[in-house]
DNA sequence: AATGAATGAGTTTTCATTCAT
DNA sequence: GATGAATGAAAACTCATTCAT
């Protein structure tokens, strides 16, 4: 007897299983078959509810992207200076959620689709400078505009950076770490200006 | 018309072209049969030089890894101080050869791969600690131990992460910039001890 | 239109289709295409089912141990006496379904696959044990323990090669004929000790 | 230095490479390249010497025919009897050339391909006519032209059958039980119609 | 709401065969 | 006499996708 309003569960189920799939098998292999198993469903279903593979990647990415964007916007709404609205991006970059081998593999995974597959991209481009206008704004406020805008640049890569090399490391990522070194780099970009 | 001595150079066009397909069709969706369409040849001659698509994925990585790494000791031997070492270091992993779209869009899959694929993840290894140990064994006579371990990490992270930006900027990549912006790292984080 | 169900009508069609497909193209010619066109099915759903072209083969050749154990098995319940088993066993393997132009191409080309193939050298000692058991159980009450394996071994060897030779001879096989044969093998093997 | 009067000896080379590999990698699976490399030359080689692939099996069978022909023939120039004769017929069949594992499986393989490959099948043709004419042929001096003739097919069915097993039985092959088993057979049918 | 059945289109891979040297 | 180079053609296999139920 089918239920209603499985619809939700089944697309976050789906979501999640896509995720995880990409985490053990790789991107470039993985099939609908396999996340539709993952998730307990017939492929068919998958199809159903997503229309195509592509459609159920690109909605993966977008459900990636919003989790990110709703993370960090939670800990901007409890910021109360720039300096700490900085540290509320830098954190929140990190944050338990988005910090976990199977999120970090599906997020390196987009941002190759990003380079070739143009929805992939325009999604990432949100997220970019999204990320970009928030840290320039702040960071505005602390130092020059030139020097916001290199330090942006800078945090943000080691933010990028960062995030690959956990992917790669095999251990536990250790969020206070990454977030620590983030922050170290903000504070020496805005420190060497004052001497 | 064929001739002696091919396989060298069959092997060599193969491997480019294998980095050109990978970086306009993306990693997920290389055929064997764009690739040797690409080089030349027939799509047999691939498999009769490579054995497989894996060996030669496989291959084209270890060729990455080889050139990064030759550019990298080329420059190690002209430089003269541990600074200078660090600086050779870091344009190396930015020289003209290496921080071309098709090889960043090609080095950046190999990141992804290497979460997966078990050979692929050795060699990665393989690279991150050469550039780990090169880093920290001379950053050790500028600074602490702890300090050395931290900025090295960093500036590793630094690249990565402006490797993986530049490689979805779509502009043409500036070497200049993403150089400065490691130097500017390691300046800061070597004269933060200092004060 | 498709209905539930279908598989193991699939499935014996695929290896029916098998069977006929090896009697007509010879077993190294065979391709899983053929097969699946006379089945009337697409090569995918070959796969579909079972999984390899290997693994079909492997079916199918189980298949026909099945199919001529349960001949000999229903021959056997009905038999009375030892000499009466002895002749079921013979009869069972020369019996219409088993003995038909396809099937004996099917199991020839198994013989010959036995010859290289682990698991289809595993199914064959499992048939030829069951028939030489079976007849040296059922001589050993009429003759010497000797003379039972050597008789076994002669009417095993025969039945082989009354098969082999049908399956060449082109014109269709005549069961009686050979089940003669093998009964007069037995006969004479028994009679002569007693002379 | 290319030498002159290599076909004969790459002839050779080929036929026997041939037969080993049908032996070790199944007939299914043979390859040019495989038999090439088994006899040191090149596939090339083998098609400049045999014209295809199909010509250098169909060269091989022949080879298989002309060893036992020839076999059987030096025998029966030393026999003094019709029952000598069949007895080195018999013996023939069985000799040590013939009868190793290697040989069998490429007789097998004929056997098979005999059924569905029409030049395969004139040459097997020209085999079974031989053996059957000389059994029957000398049989005919020793009991009626009937008997003669049912049990000419008896033994061939049986040698045929003892060769099958033979090629099976993974142990190396006995030609003394073998002849023993036919020997009985022969004597056996000749002496029932005594009695 | 959900799925088993089925396939077309494409991809990797293998191989006999040819040819210039 | 012999081979490396090269490929066309065909085979196995995979997979996203559709559809009737």
């Amino acid at each position: 007897m089918p239920k209603l309003g499985m619809e939700p569960i089944r697309r976050r189920a789906l979501i999640g299983a896509t995720i995880e799939t990409i985490h053990d098998r790789g991107f470039s292999n993985v099939t609908v078959g396999q996340i539709a198993r993952r998730a307990g469903v017939s492929s068919a279903l998958a199809h159903h509810y997503f229309g195509s593979k592509d459609d159920l990647l690109a909605a993966t990415m977008r459900h990636l992207l919003d989790a990110l964007g709703g993370t960090i916007a939670d800990r901007l709404k409890r910021a109360t200076s720039p300096r700490d609205r900085i540290s509320a991006v830098i954190a929140g970059n990190f944050a338990a959620d988005q910090f976990r081998p199977a999120t970090i593999s599906a997020w390196l995974a987009f941002y190759v689709q990003a380079q070739t597959t143009p929805p992939a991209r325009r999604l990432h481009r949100i997220y970019a400078r999204r990320l970009n206008s928030n840290l320039v704004h702040d960071l505005s406020h602390l130092t020059t505009r030139d020097e916001a805008v290199a330090t942006a640049e800078g945090a943000a890569a080691l933010i990028d950076g960062l995030w690959i090399r956990h992917a790669l490391a095999g251990d536990k990522p250790d969020p206070a770490e990454a977030i620590a070194m983030v922050e170290r780099f903000v504070d020496m970009s805005l420190g060497m200006r004052r001497h």
